[in-house]
DNA sequence: CCCGCTTGTGAACATCGTGTGACGATTTGC
DNA sequence: GCAAATCGTCACACGATGTTCACAAGCGGG
């Protein structure tokens, strides 16, 4: 069996993409091994993973309002009392992913320990590594319950985009856009106010790389401004960059609630050129590079 | 640390109720040590779990018909390609626990097993009674559904689904579904309102990963959307999402009780759109751009 | 002010996704 | 062992969706 490979810090995609509320992960570990517990806690860290260390044995009623996703501990520090308090622990909280690791132990404790709750048990000494990746193996388990993916609504001028529902709404109303368009406007959406290419938009929605002369990425702008336009006319959401790409931002016609919707992040120049534009042009949506 | 005891078999309740399909736990060994399998075996016999010895590798779509809970394979059987058939097979089925119990090995080919999407790794010789308990571990983890015994009906329009008759109901009448009907009802109505992909459907009804071009999601879908006409003819629940998937919704087709099924967080024009269409059009599940 | 390039627009076209009925395979109950 | 129920696949039809065109309009640089 040729099994050879090293350990790689091959990290794992830190928690950026919008759909990533995953690795939101909160890890304890209780141990009194300084050295153990200081290699962890660097890993813990890079992976970009909440992190706490306890010392001593926290009650359980403790470990409870800490909204843990898993815990490492090792039963030594708990003292005789150890098994009481592993049961006590899994009957509080079913979905904490409990990683018992600890020194020598015999086949009765591992066995008495899992049937009691725990999830796994690593024997000291141990790599750091495979504690990292049991545990991520504990949560994967875990987190099927709670595929609730919080998805907060994205909102723009009149425009909420809800995630959950392959839709956006204005007032309320579904602005009935297909699969592809609301791809689009999400994209779009979550990096309000920054510019994005065509051929960043083209390869996120498509997976792959855009061919000269493709014409796609303009069609669905046309086609969600057309929607938007309809639904929410007082507004404009998407604006051209000659060259460049599409910018998402919600900006009102009304002149009165001007300062509502501009960002903080764009700078001044912008507003005042822009809404200047705004007012006397009926093609507002075109914005020529030096308008940046 | 006193944690002195025996190994007794304590055996846990075989399955005998009639409710209980808690303990009926598939389990398959890939392993050629005779005498591991042997005592395994035995010991699997005891807890009444049924279990199937295999000696040789099998490929991994044999495995996603034998409808396991999990599986215990020793990766010197694979040879050389056991890391590929492991991630097929974790690919393949996500919610089948894996536990590997193999020769001795580093801590990268462990680390490397876990990422791969194995739930536990027992390093050999160990003793069959550990190797039970890691089972009983992953197992306790994998399922969610038979933790809860939240028998809170759900409620939707007319329909009242009751989780533990495995029955949905309206006016008091059974809609008689079978097993899977049920299950997809309970599932979409579990997410009311959110969109719920094919691919997420299948894979919580089936246990694995949908192969593209299976049409059994639809078919169900029919076959639920005819019961639940029949049975509550001016009511629609299941509403199909172009290209994604589908969304339950108790919606009216009676103008005048419009309030009474739609969610607070969705504003009014909702339904006066939805309804209006609803009203009109025979073929209202189908929700064309412009009936959403 | 003109020319080349980029973008907006509408429509035609090809493709894919879904509803539907029927059929054979498998399981379940007697 | 048989009969009924249940499950999953298939082929067909139809419509929604995605893609590609040609042309018009707008922009930028001489």
């Amino acid at each position: 069996m040729p099994m050879t490979e090293s350990i790689t810090a091959r990290d794992e995609a830190a928690p950026s993409g919008p759909g990533g509320a995953s690795s939101a992960l909160r890890i304890a570990v209780l141990d009194r091994d300084s050295g153990f517990i200081q290699v962890l806690s660097k890993r813990l860290d890079r992976l970009g993973w909440e992190h706490r260390v306890l010392a001593s044995p926290v009650p359980a009623d403790t470990v409870v309002s800490m909204r843990l996703s898993a815990l490492v501990v090792d039963l030594a520090v708990l003292g005789p009392q150890a098994w009481e308090w592993l049961e006590r622990l899994c009957g509080a909280l079913p979905d904490l992913g409990i990683v018992v690791c600890t020194g020598p132990s015999t086949v009765a404790q591992r066995v008495r320990g899992l049937r009691l709750g725990a999830d796994d048990w690593i024997t000291k000494p141990c790599h750091p590594e495979e504690v990292i990746a049991r545990v991520q193996s504990v949560v994967r388990r875990r987190r099927r319950p709670s595929g609730r993916t919080e998805t907060k609504p994205l909102m723009a001028g009149e425009v909420e985009i809800l995630s959950d529902r392959f839709q956006a709404f204005v007032g309320g109303s579904s602005l009935d856009l297909t699969r592809r368009e609301f791809e689009l406007i999400e994209l779009l959406a979550a990096a309000e106010g920054r510019v994005l290419e065509r051929e960043e938009i083209y390869s996120r929605l498509w997976g792959y790389t855009m061919v000269r002369g493709d014409r796609s990425v303009d069609v669905f702008v046309r086609k969600l401004r057309q929607k938007l336009e309809k639904a929410s006319p007082r507004w404009r959401y998407i604006h051209t960059h000659f060259g460049i790409g599409y910018r998402f931002a919600a900006e009102s016609l009304d002149v009165d609630s001007v300062e509502v919707e501009v960002p903080a992040s764009v700078p001044a120049a912008w507003d005042a050129r822009d809404q200047g534009k705004l007012a006397r042009s009926h093609e507002d949506r075109q914005l020529t590079p030096d308008a940046l």
